[in-house]
Order: C-alpha cells, then structure tokens, then sequence
RNA sequence: GCCCGAAUGGCGGAACUGGUAGACGCGCCGGACUCAAAAUCCGGUUCUGGCAACAGAGUGUGGGUUCGAUUCCCUCUUCGGGCACCA
C-alpha cells in the first residue's frame, strides 16, 4: 500500500473492482434471506444536494451492513421525473422538459456513482419512461372500473391573467407569481382517487407497523382523524325553504351531540347551496361570499385567517326545540369537510365561542363539570368549556353526563328521522388530476356522444409528446391538436383526448413495486415482487411521513385487492432522516433587494470593542457586513447550499459519507461544518497510517490466540467491546454516529498499544481488522484498500461481518458508583459475581461515602446489580 | 390555527430500559517536531470558587412524581417538519 491515502485514486479502484464483478447486481435467490433496501428516489433537479447525500449514505451503510451479515440486497435507484421544476425551466430557457429532465438523470446518476453506492443500476428506470408510466394509466382504468377513481368537480387556483391553474407553491401571498393578478378559486371536473374507502384499514394497519417511527404513525392516524359522532338535520325554517325553493334540512356532522341544546346559530360554508341562494337577493351577502371565493384554498391560509361571517338572514329549526336558528356564512367553514355545515355552539366550542363574542350571537350553557367550580363562559377571559362534564338546560337530556348522553340524544334524533350516529374522517379523497404537461396523461377520451371513454388497454400507454414547450400560459397539451385529436374508441367519432395529467405522487406511489421487475414488458409487476417485497428498510426525509407514504400504503392496498399483490403494507420498516442545514447569512440594502451569501464566503473578524462580525469579501477589495440569521435547511434561495461535487472532488467519497454519518443520528438535522469534514478527513488518515505502519513492520500471524498479557487484553476488549457496540448500533438502533465514536476510541487505544511482540502484533491485527470491517458500510473504498493490505483473503464487499468474542468481553471486577441522598461520593471495585450484600457493605465502608454520611445511619440503601448503589441518609 | 418533533459545554453530539451528565469529534489552550509555517504527535479543556485537595452549580422555562430525572407527567418559550397542486 502506499504511504499516503490518495482518495481519489483508492476509490477509482475500488469502483472498478465492484463494476468489474458486477457486485451490487441482485438476483432472486429463495435459499437466502432477502434485503430490500430502498431510499426515496429523488426528482432530478440538476444535482445532488447533501439532502441526496445524507439519504442515499444511510439506505447504503445499512444495506453494506446487510450484505456483510449474509443477506441478498437488493439496492436500487431510479428517478421520480415528472413534476413542475422541469416546466419551470422549460419557460426559463426554452428547452422541453424532457430534455432538460435527461440530461439532469445522466449527470446525477454520475454524481451518485462517484459516491460509491452499493447500488444495482441494472434496474434504474425514471418515472418518464412510458414503459413506467404505461402502468400508471393501466391500474387507473381498473380504479375506473372498480369505483375507485371517479370524476367529480374540484377547486384549483386560478390566474386569471395568465388564465392557468396554479399550484400552491406557485401562489404567493394570494398572487399569481409570474402575473401578480390575485389569484381566484374555480371549480373544475376532476379525477378523484377514493382513499377514504381504505381510511379505516390505513389507520388500523399503522398498529402493525412496529418498524416505523412512532412520531409517524401518529401523525398518518391524526391525519385520517377517524372521529365518533352523528350527523343531526336541522329541518329548513319557512325563510330557508322560500330561499332554496324547496323543503329539506341542513345536515351537519359533530362529534358533540350532547351540546345540542346550546346551539345558538349555525355556519355554512360560502360554497354552501344555502349561502348561495340566500346571497342571490341579497347583494351585501353575495359581495361577502365573493369575498370568501378569493381566498386561498390553503387549510394553513384558513386557519389562519381572521374569522368572519355575515347572517345569511334565513333560518333552520332546532330538531327538539323547534327554536330558530339563524343560518351565518363563515369563511372559516370548509365545503370540502363534512356537510360544509357546523352548528355553533359557542359556550363549548373555542372557535364558536370567538365568532358569538364578535357577532353578538346569545351564548347557552348546557354542560358543566362534574364537580368543582364553573364560570359560565360570557367573556373573551373565561375560556368556554370544552370538556365534556354533566348536562343542564337540556329538556330531557338534562342531568346525564356527557357519553351516556351523546347515545341518548343520537337515538332520540334517529327515532325523530333527523339524525344518526356516523363515523367521519378528516382524510378526503387524492384529487390526481392537474392542468400540467409535463406528467402522465390520464387515459380518458371524451366524446359528444359517449362521454368519458377509457383509452382500452390494447392502446396504452398513451404516450406524452416530448417535443412540447410550456410557455406558462395554460397546459401546451390542450393545445396540441396532435394530442388531443383523437377517435372515440367506441363510436369512432371524432374525440377529444383528456389533457390533464396526473399528479407525480401517483408515480412515486408504486415505484418501489417496479424495481423488482423493471424489464417486465407485459404485466405491471411480476412473481419477483413477491420476492423482494415488502421493502425491508425504506429511507426518506421525515417531510414525506404524510402524503407521500400514505399513498403508497393505499396504492399497495388497491394493488393488492386487485389481486396484483400478496401483501397490503409496502415498507416493513421506515427511517425518517433529518434535514441538512446550513447558516444563512444576508445583506439587505436600504430599499434594495435581500441578498444571500454563500456561509463558506463568510468569515468572521472582531471589531476593537470584542464583537463578533460576519463580513465577505467584494469584488473591489472591500468587505460587507452581512448578517447571520440562524440556520436553515439547504436551499437555493438562500444560497447556503454545499456542493457535494467540490466536497468529494477534494476529500473523497468516504470523507463525505464518514462526515455525513458521523455529524448527528440519521433521524436528526445535520449542521454542516466544514471543520466537521476536515475531521472525519483526520480519521481517514490516521487509520490509514495505523495500518500502513502495522503491515509495514512485517507479515503477522492472523488470529489472536492463547493466553494475553494485561495489555493484550485490554486491546482486545476495547476491539470486542467496539465491535459489540457497532454491530447493535447500526443492526439495530441505526445509529451511525455512536458505532464510528466506538471504532474511533479503538483506534486511540491501538495508537498507545506498545506491545511489538509477534502475539502483541496478532493482537494489534485483530483490532485493526475489526476497525477495518466495522467501517467497511461506511467508507467502503478505503476499506477495500485496507483490507487487501492487511492481508484479507478475499476482498472486503464479500466479507462477512465479524463476530464478538465473549470471552475477549469478559470483566473480572465491576466498578459501582456510589451515590449519597443521590450525589455521586465514590467508587468501589467489586468483583463481578458479588451479590447485593457484598456490594452494600464495600460501599457503606468507602472513606467518602462515610464522610458525607456524617455519622448518621443510613435509612435506606438502594442496590442496582453491577452498577450502583444509592446511600439515603 | 391544527397535527408531529426538537432544545444538553465555545460548537456538532453521547448518556439505548429512571441510575457516574458531557463518550467521540470540532474548536481553543499548552507542549513536541520544524529555521519557520502547514501537517502530524502528546497533554488539557462544562461553569464558579480554590495553588491544590476539594466544594458548589448545571441538560430551554416554571412546577410535579421518585432514594435518584437529560430520561416520566403538567405548564410555558423558542426553533423545525406537515397541512392535501413543491417533491
């Protein structure tokens, strides 16, 4: 081996040998465990970011790790290529996205090698190809033909300049970002996915999901938000039904039947048949509910917003009293949820309780506490009560508590025809259809005569044009004449194509299914699924816990009703990482523009007075003063991103992936620190210089045996004890950092190993060979050069993980640690088989303890075996 | 606004099941090597007081449970993720 560790030269031969053997090509093979290891493919942006890099260093330290304990692993990549970065950059420069998209795969996919991953590139595919996205179109007709897709109207953002629908992100405070026209809502016919038909089976699966993170799985159940209650129809009052024209009632849905008799008015949503007719003869009311329609469609933004209403000047009747009660619009009521109604309840409910103060809305109590003392609730500083207790001025109802009498009250409206007890979910059904190009097209064609027609199979895919340029204005497809100009399928009559594309998390809902059988022409997924699914680890960033991996549950759970699939959960286990963050520093001229600067420009200097400034240098020999604001995750827009290219270029792979793993656990944000590189650049080195210097000093017989000195022993319980903690810290934990803490502290106990001896020297090539094989996930090139100088046999990607002698272990005397009144006051050594007795009274006799214990007695001794042992005097 | 997290030395973090707070790394300080610098190696490094031995304080805030709390419970603060068309 060579003296000093040229990075770029032990990884150019380590990939070679890998390629060379096709290492990481995975084959099916029932006569051993399987490993699937799947990190979330990313959308090509261009390039890797360290937010790449983190994810795909995780997914290929724990599927090295599990290559090396005898599992077949599967690793594979592909690309999540469809979405709006590539029509924004087609507008930007003029090129079709399908290029643009292209080149960014071909560039990444070598920025991904570079970087080493154990990954199988005989299965990528991107989400582009249509021999992906063919399948796409194929399980949406059989969603068709089962009731599961369906179309309805939906609400989009709408730039009437621009006269094109607008996502979220592209809405910026209630403007079109390229127009500035404020943004409109407007109903459309959309394609609906009907997840809430699984809502029950999604929150009840997540129970067997021990392998994914708690935080998670609360988060998916709270968002399903399964609640208990009953819908309760509030028969229309004369006024009502002048206004709609007809009789009927307004249904609303709570899960606080039992607060029915203090219902002071109700609330509808602007969108509600009710607001509509009343707002026709009332030209106040209708500038109201035009008010509401400009708002933002964001349930953040309606959150937020300040709540206000408008009477609707009509009525409905309450189901046992007959009372009428006022009908409010309100722009914090929701069409899309529930009955797009809410009864107000204000002496119960925090929000109604806010609305009753400012409109001057009567406000009924009629639940109190079960004991204790009550204030009826009439003033912004007594908080309504919300809880549930005992009802009073409830006719019959009065006097019951709170769940015995929500039963009552739901039996009591059913006998009256005015209610029932239902069971509602926050979750609604996947909207999948956008006014976009660049996706998958919907397989629909619409005829004069026929109406909806799906594309039949034999014609699938239907294939998205590539030569297409979004110039911003509208989706390009409707207004290609060679896409949409189409037959019927059925009539033959001349059609019209559907030009909306789906939504790019119903390509990211299945891809991990295809990697099994990527080359499979015929079916969408074949017997292979069977045998790498579900994914055994699936790594991503904790902002997809949510949307992206609840699709892919329901996706799964459709497939397998269907028949496709053999199980209903995809992922058997989830590691959500954290994000990478960087500090964010910024100049704001007087009246100018904000700019951001890059941290690795920004140095600090002292002023006179002792304070700290961050400054950069300009162009002209001066500096500015910029300021620091704290960290932030890597982004463009602030300009605080690290190149992962420059990174390797100068340090190497393994120094970036040992950096990435050694910062912070997985699940945790990543500061970056370029000191923290220079560090784990340190380590590399030294490691390399330990072996360099043992292999140097001659041949060594391999394998430690027969009977130690007290420094051999230590040596070796050191590398046991590091190997011990690695094995449990990245098997089952999957914390990286702490298992390179323990291979680090092994190799500062081999630096002040002395023994030169030829057993000394067995001994020292033990403890680098764990070191060495420990490391092998993380910094697999320098291992690999390693490891052949230490003399392994074969090279490190087919060796196995190594294993913990016990008896290497094995302690003769425990230190316990003795605490008085819970201080800590001193140590006694004990031999490691003493019982509680033995351990009690070394302790009770050590000097310290006896001085702080002053003489008095000991009224309590607490013994914890092996560890320690509490005197409370 | 709602849901979910997080907060520990100068900095990143460790302490896994309620049992020695600060492993490991960075930075800094001192030393060795060098004409010198870089690199490397050795030692020190939570804070306060003390020459020291040692003592006291200390895990965002305030409270609680416990022999014992960074860990469990309640409160508040700040920061981060998500909120359905960014991916």
């Amino acid at each position: 081996m060579q003296e000093s560790y040229d990075p770029a030269a032990v990884e150019r031969a380590a990939q070679q040998y890998w390629q060379s053997r096709r290492a990481f090509a995975a084959r099916e093979d029932p006569t051993r465990p399987k490993f699937y290891c799947l990190s979330m493919f990313p959308y090509p942006s261009g390039r890797l970011h360290m937010g790449h890099v983190r994810n795909y260093t995780i997914g290929d330290v724990l599927a090295r790790y599990m290559r090396m304990q005898g599992h077949n692993v599967l690793q594979p990549m592909g690309w999540d290529a469809f979405g709006l970065p590539a029509e924004n950059a087609a507008i930007a420069n003029n090129v079709p996205p399908a290029q643009w998209t292209r080149q960014n795969i071909a560039y990444m996919r070598g920025q991904m090698q570079a970087l080493g991953f154990a990954i199988d590139w005989e299965r990528e595919f991107a989400t582009c190809d249509a021999a992906y996205y063919h399948w796409n179109q194929w399980l949406f007709l059989r969603m068709l033909e089962q009731g599961i897709a369906y179309r309805r109207t939906g609400v989009v953002n709408w730039d009437p300049v621009d006269q094109t629908v607008l996502a979220n992100e592209q809405v910026i405070e209630g403007r079109g970002w390229r127009t500035g026209a404020p943004i409109e809502k407007r109903e459309i016919p959309m394609y609906y996915l009907n997840i809430t038909r699984y809502a029950d089976e999604l929150l009840a699966a997540l129970d067997g999901l021990g392998g994914w993170p708690e935080r998670v799985r609360v988060m998916q159940a709270n968002w399903i938000g399964r609640s208990e209650g009953c819908d309760i129809s509030f028969p229309y009052a004369p006024d009502t039904r002048a206004a709609l024209g007809a009789a009927g009632a307004l249904k609303v849905f709570t899960t606080r039947a039992d607060t029915l008799f203090g219902v002071t008015f109700m609330a509808v949503a602007a969108e509600h048949p009710i607001a509509l007719a009343a707002a026709r003869g009332n030209p106040q009311l209708a500038a109201f509910v035009e008010e509401c329609r400009r708002g933002s469609v964001m349930e953040a933004d309606v959150a937020t917003q300040e709540k206000k209403g408008m009477p609707a000047g009509v009525h409905v009747l309450h189901p046992f009293t007959g009372e009428q009660l006022p009908v409010w619009v309100a722009n914090y009521v929701l069409m899309g949820y529930g009955e797009g109604a809410v009864m107000g309840v204000p002496a119960h409910d925090e929000r109604d309780f806010e609305f009753a103060l400012k409109n001057a809305l009567p406000i009924a109590t009629v639940v109190r506490p079960e004991s204790g003392v009550y204030q009826e609730a009439v003033a912004p500083w007594i908080p309504a009560y919300a809880e549930y207790g005992v009802l009073v001025n409830s006719a019959e109802f009065t006097g019951l508590e709170s769940r015995p009498a929500l039963a009552a009250i739901a039996a009591a409206l059913a006998q009256k025809g005015l209610g029932a007890e239902r069971i509602q979910y926050r979750l609604r059904d996947w909207g999948i259809s956008r006014q976009r190009y660049w996706g998958c097209p919907i397989p629909i064609i619409h005829c004069a005569k026929c109406g909806e027609v799906p594309v039949p199979d034999k014609d699938l895919p239907v294939v998205l044009p590539e030569d297409l340029v979004p110039d911003g204005s509208g989706n390009p497809l409707a207004k290609s004449a060679a896409f949409y100009q189409c037959q019927c399928p059925q009539c033959g009559a001349a059609a019209r194509r559907e030009t909306d594309t789906m939504d790019t998390f119903v390509d990211s809902s299945w891809y991990f299914l295809r990697f099994a059988c990527p080359d499979d022409n015929q079916h969408m997924v074949d017997a292979r699924v069977d045998y790498w699914l579900p994914a055994d680890q699936y790594i991503g960033g904790i902002e997809h816990a949510i949307l992206h991996l609840l699709y892919a549950r329901f996706w799964t759970k459709v497939m397998r009703d269907f028949g496709a699939l053999k199980f209903g959960e995809p992922f058997s286990n989830l590691l959500t990482q954290g994000m990478v963050l960087n500090h964010i520093y910024s100049y704001q001229p007087p009246g100018g523009r904000k700019r951001y600067f890059n941290p690795a420009d920004v140095y600090e200097r002292r002023l006179e007075d002792g304070t700290a400034v961050s400054e950069v240098a300009t162009g002209d020999a001066g500096t500015l003063r910029v300021e620091h604001e704290g960290l932030g995750k890597m982004s463009k827009s602030e300009g605080n991103g690290v190149d992962p290219e420059g990174l390797v270029a100068r340090f190497g792979a393994d120094t970036a992936r040992l950096f990435m793993m050694f910062a912070s656990p997985p699940e945790q944000t990543l500061e970056w620190s370029d000191e923290g590189v220079q560090g784990a650049s340190r380590f590399i080195r030294r490691l390399w210089h330990a072996v360099y210097e043992h292999t140097g000093a001659g041949a060594v017989a391999r394998g430690a045996a027969g009977s130690f000195t007290s420094e051999q022993t230590d040596l070796r319980r050191v590398a046991h004890q590091a190997l011990a903690k690695a094995t449990d810290d990245i098997g089952r934990r999957k914390n990286f950092n702490t298992a390179i803490a323990a291979v680090m502290e092994l190799l500062n106990a081999v630096g002040r190993f002395t023994d030169a001896s030829a057993p000394g020297r067995a001994v020292r090539q033990e403890a680098l060979e764990i070191a060495v094989l420990v490391l092998a996930p993380i910094i697999p090139h320098v291992g690999h050069t390693l490891w052949e100088a230490l003399g392994g046999e074969r090279a490190l990607i087919d060796e196995p993980w190594p294993r913990v002698d016990p008896q290497a272990l094995a302690q003769h005397t425990h230190q316990i640690v003795v605490q008085v009144n819970g201080k800590l006051r001193g140590h006694v050594s004990v031999p490691a088989n003493s019982d509680e007795a033995t351990v009690r009274a070394a302790a009770l006799a050590d000097e310290r303890v006896r001085k702080f214990m002053d003489g008095k007695p000991p009224r309590r001794v607490i013994v914890v075996p092996g560890k320690l042992v509490n005197v409370v005097i």
